[in-house]
DNA sequence: GGCTGGCACTCGGCCTGCCGGAGTGCCAGC
DNA sequence: GCTGGCACTCCGGCAGGCCGAGTGCCAGCC
């Protein structure tokens, strides 16, 4: 019916003008604004529908409209359509990222990329152990007892434990210990990286045994555990951006969960590389982020999600922007960590 | 004369009490709080002077006094004891900081712990890679003319970088490289190792020569730029603890500032190992600092520097506790790095 | 000479009442 | 089913007045 049809359009100019100036919308200032056709009043009685289905809300009687949560989540489901990136934006993502000289560094600049694409608060996980492969092992002696094992996988994270030897290394077996390791695991995903250490134990000379026992629980401790799970978060400073109108509860408790991690790092989790997920306010399923929408994807190559990104900000966001911006984004990130 | 000492000691009840309760303090209360045996009237007088001497100042006629930078100054530099930390302090930061895993695991346990501890915002930097010594170098082959060169240092840091060869590398030149270069390297202070450069090369076999060129040359950038040195920043959220009494420009400029890092790592290079330094308001350079206090100290062993942690507040802070805190965990850290 | 109590003064914060504007809901008419 | 008109509501800002906190100054006292 065309009668529905307007209504959702009215929904979506409701949108469109809250997200850009921050103040409740009212009928007059729709019909001036938008060409609808039709007369305030009219829009009036739309309103009052839209109100009654639960879509937008008043603040206060004699206020403007404000979308609510569904209404932001109709609005990204079906009224927004997907917004290229300009050319000046698509430039900048190239050249913010390209000069990158490690991982640290590509993660480092995404995230300060993302948070000035979008004005939000910016999120980058690392690549995820248990999906990467092994590159890598390098094992250093430090102390009699000590070695150091670092971790190098194929997408250039970088990680290191002390294992504690039950027994004193020698240091032949150092070289000898690293050559095994890198046979057993080189190029093998970390995920399955456990399956062969049965294997690898019995295969294992006599007296290097204790040792390779030692260093590989080290290994399966180190990337089973998804609490080694890295982030980056950039953009804080643009929490403070709407003054306190968009976190009526100040910025407190978001900031706390930003630095926990743990809340982010569910939410990564959760990312796929196709689509981009959005969750706004009361979605989320954490309390300290009913206030804030995410949106977040994976990143990776060839359908193979590394790892997540994304950015936190309040529900009155422009999601059809930040879709877009977070998207390509990942992209390019991928398309960096895959040549490396 | 006793009519100094009690002005100063009027300085410092101000202050305390500022500290303490975030109001500005008037005579009576001043009175009432502190047993400083005089009347009110005879407290006003000292604050009119302390005021006339620029120590403290009135947010408007007819409010209690605010202590100024310079006041701050004076009571850190000569009205504050050393507050030693109590015991469940201590033990918290045992129990906080033991048990870390590698270098990134301490220094982020180290910014929450500071952060928690002074409720301000922590920063803990990097040791220092000018400082630290070679402890290993691992050569990864990833393509045919591109190595990664992994770097170890004493302090437990570990740094990559890809370096791009001018000829492919033979499997064989990997093993050679490495060694050459750990013997050329290992145990050296990284900012020496530019001095043994030309030494190496000219040992090199002639074969390798190129390699060893591109590698070396990678490194020496990589240490002698000290843009590449690394912070962690934790507890923003308590920024806004003050509500907005504290940062009247609003906490954004500090958290761009915080971000930004180059700011902070300036601060971060001027630290000393032995001593705390307090910087009050107006005394940072910067100015997006100038309305806030930092307090930082070096940390490491024997006396080495390996890179400074701080905090970052409001003018309005309890200084000896901060100051007793920064000093205990860089004390505390200097130790356990100096472990492992 | 320095301290003290008293007193007049200043000024910000808060509460009150008031008004205008924005926005709504409803209704009758087209 | 849309539209113009109208009465109603309620927020936000402004002016005025009061109160309290705190000061500066002065005369008197030790």
């Amino acid at each position: 019916m065309a009668h529905d049809e307007r209504r959702l359009e009215v929904l979506r100019a409701i949108v469109q003008d809250f997200v850009s100036t921050n103040d409740p919308v009212g009928s007059k200032a729709l019909a001036e604004r938008h060409d609808l056709g039709v007369s305030p009043a009219t829009i009036r009685n739309d309103m009052a529908v839209l109100e009654e289905q639960g879509y937008i809300t008043q603040p206060h009687t004699s206020a403007g409209r404000v979308p609510t949560d569904k209404g932001y989540r109709l609005f990204v489901d079906r009224l927004s359509a997907v917004k290229p990136l300009s050319a000046a934006e698509r430039k900048a993502i190239e050249r913010f990222l390209d000069g990158a000289v490690d991982l640290h560094d590509v993660l480092g600049r995404t995230v300060r990329l993302l948070a000035q694409l979008t004005r939000q608060v910016a999120v980058v996980q690392y690549p995820t152990l248990s999906r990467s492969a092994v590159r890598h092992l390098e094992v250093v002696q430090v102390a009699d007892t000590r070695l150091l094992l670092v971790l190098i996988t194929d997408t250039g994270r970088v990680e290191q434990r002390v294992v504690e030897c039950p027994v004193a290394v020698a240091g032949d077996d150092v070289a000898e210990l690293r050559t095994l390791l890198n046979s057993a695991f080189g190029g093998r995903k970390l995920a399955e990286a456990g399956n062969t250490i049965p294997d690898l134990l019995e295969t294992a000379p006599k007296h290097l045994r204790a040792l390779v026992g030692a260093v590989s629980a080290t290994l399966v401790e180190t990337l089973v555990e998804p609490g080694d799970d890295r982030l980056v978060i950039g953009g804080t400073a643009n929490l403070t951006l709407g003054g306190a109108l968009d976190f009526p509860g100040s910025v407190r408790p978001l900031l706390e969960a930003l630095e926990e991690q743990v809340v982010v790092l569910r939410l990564m989790s959760e990312v796929d590389a196709s689509t981009v997920m959005v969750r706004i306010g009361g979605e989320n399923a954490h309390e300290s982020l009913t206030g804030a929408s995410v949106v977040s994807v994976g990143y990776g190559s060839a359908g193979r999600a590394l790892g997540g990104l994304g950015i936190v900000g309040p529900t009155r966001m422009d999601y059809p922007g930040n879709m877009a911006a977070v998207r390509a984004v990942a992209r390019y990130v991928g398309q960096i960590l895959a040549e490396s």
